[in-house]
DNA sequence: GCGTTTGGTTTACACTGTAAGCCTTTGCCG
DNA sequence: CGGCAAAGGCTTACAGTGTAAACCAAACGC
C-alpha cells in the first residue's frame, strides 16, 4: 500500500549522503555552527526530511563521529600494513597517527570531541571507538611478541596514544606557542619514551 | 550629568559577578547549553544588562577561560612552593596539574578548548595563557639548572605537559576504558620519560 | 473507486543571541 | 528652582535555531 517503500539500500544512501554533506560542513564549520536547514539544502531536501531517518541532530553527529573513527582507524592499519617488522611498524603507525591528524584535523576533532551526550546510546560509535583502541593496543602486543619491549601491551598501547594525543591537541589549541614544533616535540618524546623502556638499561652513574 | 556613573571598581565587580555565574554554569551545563538569559537572571538583572559590559557571549567566555587558566597556573605555583628540592617539585607540579583536572573536570577543559573564535581578540586571554605555559617549563629550567636533566628546557616543558594533557583528556573522554586507570598510566609514563631522560643512557646492544 | 501506508513538505512553536528604542535616575548649568 | 543631557537598565523586536505536528501526494491491495 505505501509509496514506493525504500529498501534498506536506498535508506542506508541516503544517510550517508547527509553524513557526507553534515560532515563537509561541520568540517569547515564546527559541529554547532551548522544547521539541519544548511545540511537538508546540502542534501538537497527539505530541512524536516532528514528527521525521518535519524532520530535528531545528535545523532548525525554521532554517526560523522563515528565514521570518522573508522577512517582514523582505518589510516593506522593502511599504516601498519606497510611496516615489515615491529620497529617498521611502530614508527609507521606514529606516522599515520600525525598524519591523518595533521591532513584532516576537523576530522581528528570531530572524533576525539569530549561529547555531552551518552555515547553508549550510539552503538555504532562505541564499536569505532573500540576499534580504533584496539588497533592503537593491538600493535603493542606484536612488538612485545616479537620481543621489541615488554610490560603490559594496554598499558603501554595507552601510553603511545596518549602521548600523540596529548601533542597533537596542544598542537592544533595553539598552545606550543611558535617557538616549538610539533614534530620535533613528538619525535623528542617517542625517543625518550623508547629510550626509558629499553629492557634492563643500566643506568649510568658517571656523570651529573 | 549622568546617572551616578559607575566607578571603574563597580564595573569591574559586576564583570567579575557576571564571570562567576556564568562560570558555573558552563561548568554544570557545558558553555553552549548555557543561555545569556540564564546567566543574567543569575546575575539578577535583565537579560540585556550584560551587553552593556561585555561586547558579547564569546567575551564572556573567553574572560572565563582567562580566569580559569589563571587558577590553574596558581595551582601549578603552589604546588612547586612545597617543594624543596627539584625533584620534589616535579613530582609536585605532576599532582597539582592532575589534581586542578580531576578536582575541576570542567574548568580544565574550559581553559584547553580548542576555541574557533580567534584567541588574540582576547589579550586577557593570551595573558592568562602565556603564564600558564611560563609555569609549565619554568620548573623544567630549575631542574635543568640544579642539574637534574639537561637538554633544551622548552623542548622537555612542553614533554610533561603534552604528556599530562593527552593523559587527561583522554582519560576524560572516557577513551581508557574501564581496563586502565588514569593515574596508573600517568605514574607509567612519567617513570619511563625519565628514564629515558638519564643522561646519555648508552643503548646496551645485547638483546633483541 | 476506495482506504491506507509511506515519503516528503509546510507550518508552527519555543528558544537563542543581540540590535534598537524606551524609561528613569542623576547631576550640572541657567 | 527648572530644565536637560547623559548614563544605566529594561523592554521590545527580529532573524535564526531544533524539532513537533499537521498536511499533501504518490502508490498499492481491495
Amino acid at each position: 500500500m505505501p509509496k514506493k517503500p525504500k529498501t534498506d539500500q536506498e535508506i542506508a544512501a541516503f544517510r550517508e549522503r547527509v553524513c557526507e554533506v553534515a560532515t563537509e560542513l561541520f568540517v569547515e564549520r564546527g559541529p554547532d555552527n551548522v544547521t539541519m536547514r544548511q545540511i537538508a539544502a546540502g542534501v538537497g531536501v527539505s530541512p524536516m526530511t532528514p528527521y525521518r531517518y535519524f532520530q535528531d541532530k545528535d545523532e548525525i553527529l554521532a554517526t560523522v563521529r563515528a565514521a570518522a573513527l573508522d577512517r582514523f582507524a582505518a589510516a593506522l592499519e593502511a599504516g601498519l600494513a606497510q611496516g615489515s617488522d615491529a620497529r617498521e611498524r611502530a614508527r609507521a603507525i606514529g606516522d599515520a597517527y600525525v598524519r591523518f591528524a595533521t591532513e584532516h584535523p576537523a576530522a581528528y576533532q570531530l572524533m576525539s570531541e569530549i561529547s555531552q551526550v551518552d555515547e553508549s546510546r550510539y552503538p555504532e560509535l562505541v564499536r569505532a571507538s573500540r576499534r580504533a583502541r584496539e588497533t592503537m593496543v593491538g600493535y603493542v602486543r606484536d612488538m612485545i611478541r616479537e620481543g621489541m619491549m615488554d610490560g603490559d601491551a594496554d598499558l603501554i598501547g595507552y601510553m603511545f596514544w596518549s602521548t600523540l594525543h596529548g601533542i597533537v591537541v596542544l598542537d592544533m589549541a595553539g598552545r606550543l606557542g611558535g617557538e616549538i614544533d610539533a614534530d620535533t616535540l613528538r619525535k623528542k618524546t617517542m625517543r625518550t619514551l623508547l629510550a626509558g623502556m629499553a629492557v634492563s638499561p643500566p643506568r649510568r652513574e658517571d656523570e651529573s
